[in-house]
DNA sequence: CGGTTGAGTTAATGGCCACTAACATCACGA
DNA sequence: TCGTGATGTTAGTGGCCATTAACTCAACCG
């Protein structure tokens, strides 16, 4: 009986690479960048120290390429939600629905995300602003054409604080079940948006 | 002619001492609490270096009394609130505005409150929580007032919710002339809570 | 089999940094 | 005027930590 998955030195170097994205993300938002040594990193995933140097360049690169991950993911997502759905109500919410699932099922990279910028290199700092602000516009994209006499900046603010919104999540978990958070989540942004556009 | 402010060496260290946890607010907000030595503090208020432990034991305790003030002045600010106003809705809008205030005006100490947490040591740390947990509780009464059959776990994660909302603003700080982010965080965040304790 | 390559290991190394020591100054009050 | 306390200063000192060096070891490939 021979195994389906191959066992190729390929696929166990990709599950450790990201074994040790996804336990630096964690270590991360709980301790902050400069607060976690590469030490526990590696101990994490079960190995210890430099082995790190194995899969990444350095410490700021593993940084770097957690950030590039999801923003790139999150403006994929806010992509395809515009192109698949049909009238900007019907997307706002896709828009709404697909943010929540990534602050509920991944907190460690949404706090790492909005705190860590500072910590990557200039180089892929300007990268990853790039696809944030990408995804900001799509945002303000559909929120204009549902008020189309709101002033972008005022639409920026306001998606802004959707977002401290949505992304606070990890910080009050456990509060409620998770089957509660995510319409709570729904209903609260979609009625801060709306009150931020009417009213002009 | 004589002075009418005492020039005495009190009054000096006073000022020092504030001078020092204001430009200490500022640098951790920008770079976390590891990403700044202490000489770029003392550097910032024109001493240099070690000066510090002459008005603190420590980086630490430079930090914790950073939170205890900010928790201890947010809490009794809603409980002035609470005993000023008359009904539920006009304590909530002043809850808000107290918020918001302390928001807009002490971007850097907000940043610093929901993200240093676990760089305080143990024991002002629980103190710090009960603060948190105290100013919560002053939202959670005001909310279960208006809509009593809402469950408290509810109302608490969207009181922590509407907190990420306002407390996002320094980070979005910028996008908009600071007379129009008042009214518009405002009525986002009672949006937000009128939506969150509509519906059970 | 012999060699290359991928993935680890432990032991330096060198830098940064919190904190301490030892010494200076200056404003006072007695 | 002398001493004293508050506030600084400049040199350590010791520890932590990212990164590198030097060396295994197994798997795979020819």
């Amino acid at each position: 009986m021979t195994v389906t998955t191959a066992p190729t030195p390929t696929r166990n170097r990709g599950n450790r690479r990201a074994e040790i994205l996804d336990a630096a993300a964690r270590l991360f938002a709980a301790r902050g960048f400069h607060g976690v040594p590469i030490e526990d990193i590696g101990g994490a995933v079960g190995v210890s120290g430099p082995a790190l140097y194995r899969h990444f360049s350095g410490k700021e690169a593993l940084l770097a390429e957690l950030l590039l991950d999801i923003s790139s993911r999150l403006r994929e997502s806010a992509v395809a939600v515009v192109t698949a759905s049909a009238g900007p109500a019907e997307i706002l919410d896709a828009l709404l629905d697909a943010h929540i699932t990534f602050a509920l099922e991944q907190p460690a990279l949404i706090t790492v995300h909005d705190r860590e910028l500072g910590n990557v290199p200039e180089r892929e700092r300007r990268q990853i602003r790039r696809l944030q602000r990408l995804y900001v516009e799509e945002w303000v994209a559909v929120l204009a054409e549902l008020h189309p006499s709101c002033p972008a900046s005022r639409l920026r603010a306001a998606t802004h604080a959707v977002f401290g919104l949505l992304n606070s999540t990890p910080h009050s978990a456990g509060e409620l079940p998770p089957g509660a958070m995510r319409p709570l989540l729904h209903a609260m942004a979609g009625a801060a948006l709306r009150a931020a556009v009417n009213e002009h």
